[in-house]
RNA sequence: GUGGGCGUAGCUCAGUUGGUUAGAGCGCCUGGUUGUGGUCCAGGAGGUCGGGGGUUCGAAUCCCCUCGUUCACCCCA
């Protein structure tokens, strides 16, 4: 390939139609699912005072070296970061605003993380997810929980698992902490190099390794569920109620900690079986009980995920779900006549909400009716001196035996005013 | 940050042990059809072989560096 001058930098790509329609119509989806269960939308900044990010975990690579951070030119500068994840900026918005709880939000948008690309992950990543916060009603997690679920489904994504676990709580958390390093330390030798590291960093993530060494030793370790308090076991049984009831299928994951040191009591995460590389999780999220009061705000609980729509969509590829929505264009013109009149009808028909295009250039009829028939339009109006001294056009149809009839040029827009106006039609994957 | 694979036309790819003007399919443009797309036929445009350096009489082909991409690790959506 020729090298162009600029290209999009590494780990960020362009989206050209038709699958940045696909994409808007996945967002779109989402935000009415969000809308329909009470959820408004929050628009928050793409960058922040590095030290909300901070707050997410002091241990984590996504705070210790994958942020995009730089300082502004006020005096003195300020440390800011592209927001590598949205959940620290709603709790930050929560604790500047202090709304009415609970506070349902949902929101949309690039994220970034300084990361070595792969299949599914790149250093501007797009996510959907919605936050409720304060209220620690665990109906509330299988709410948030369901409406992860209940999207997968509606885009036709049948290959996705729910895995849950529950995190305990500062009351009970540390005793398990302590059994679980115990565990670990007593068959230290045996682990491998790199969990031996991550023990003395975090023991949690050590049971999230995959390396066939550490199977063995992590098979054998504690279980959280085992060491929950009575509130949070309750809490814990009774998400698991909600979701029952709710006929949603799920797995209990104890080795499932997420990444973020934040999460509290629920963590979930959807896999999609369908994508085959490492990289498999569509979505996750969790309970964060702590954060508001971290970012400064009020003892605030929270629950919430996150869904990466660049997987989703790699996902949908694998399953051929969610096809990319029909043009919008219902009405090609051609006109051979100079492209004045095209001019004139295509302004007629976008103004009663009919799409219409054309071509440019005065180009033969042969090669404007070749781009009516890409453009996926139903009608190709077509002008040529005969109509033109009639008064009338041309309306061929596109799709099926192709018939073509000649019609007042008055009364074009009423024949191609479908019953439902084509061009709001809305194909299902 | 670490390790492996891959970079040839807009796209998917051939290109023999290094050897003349680098090919195919699809797509695009034009024509066959001076008023008709989706099928067919013919023709055409489009490439300093990712970039730089080196070896050689000669490099798409061999070597080094670099950039990008991809897979995996680390980590994680």
């Amino acid at each position: 390939m020729a090298a162009p001058t600029f290209r999009a930098p590494k780990g960020t790509r362009d989206i050209l139609p038709p699958e940045s329609a696909r994409r808007r119509a996945l967002v779109d989806r989402f935000a009415a699912a969000a809308a329909l269960s009470g959820f408004g939308e929050l628009v928050s900044p793409i960058f922040e005072d590095l030290g909300v990010f901070q707050r997410i975990g002091e241990a984590t690579d996504v705070v210790t070296k994958e942020m995009f951070d730089f300082f502004d030119k006020g005096d003195p500068p300020q440390h800011l970061a592209l927001r590598p994840e949205l959940t620290a900026s709603v709790c930050r918005a929560f604790a500047e605003h202090r709304p009415v709880a609970p506070w349902k939000v949902w929101y949309e948008g690039p994220q970034f993380r300084y990361e070595q690309p792969q299949a599914g992950r790149y250093r501007q990543f797009t996510q959907v997810g919605v936050e409720v916060l304060g209220t620690d009603d665990p109906q509330a997690d299988v709410d948030v929980i369901a409406l992860a679920a209940r999207f997968f489904e509606s885009i036709g994504l049948g290959r996705v698992h729910l895995s849950i676990n529950s995190l305990g709580d500062a009351t009970c958390r540390p005793a398990y902490l302590d059994a679980l390093t115990a565990h670990f330390h007593e068959h230290h030798d045996r682990l491998s190099a790199q969990s031996q590291v991550t023990l003395e960093r975090n023991p949690l993530r050590v049971l999230d390794s995959k390396r066939p060494q550490d199977q063995e030793i992590i098979d054998a370790a504690p279980v959280m569920v085992d060491f929950l308090g009575a509130d949070t076991g309750a809490h814990f049984d009774a998400v698991r109620a909600g979701l029952d009831s709710l006929g949603i299928g799920y797995d209990i994951s104890p080795r499932l900690v997420r990444g973020l040191d934040y999460y509290t009591r629920t963590t979930f995460e959807f896999a999609a079986d369908a994508l085959e590389s490492a990289q498999n999780a569509v979505g996750g999220g969790g309970r964060y009980d702590g954060l508001v009061e971290d970012l400064g705000g009020p003892p605030t609980p929270g629950i919430g995920f996150a869904l990466g729509v660049d997987r989703i969509l790699l996902a949908c590829d694998a399953e051929e779900a969610f096809a990319p929505p029909r043009t919008a264009v219902s009405v090609f013109v051609v006109d051979v006549t100079g492209g004045g009149r095209a001019l004139d009808v295509c302004e007629r028909l976008r103004g009663v909400g009919i799409g219409a295009d054309r071509s440019y250039g005065g180009r033969s009829m042969k090669a404007q009716m070749k781009v009516a028939d890409r453009s996926g339009a139903r009608f190709a109006v077509i002008i040529g001196e005969d109509e033109v001294a009639a008064g009338e056009v041309t309306l061929r149809d596109l799709r099926g035996d192709g018939g073509q009839r000649r019609v007042a040029a008055d009364a074009l827009v009423d024949e191609v005013r479908p019953p439902t106006p084509l061009s709001t039609i809305d194909e299902d994957t």
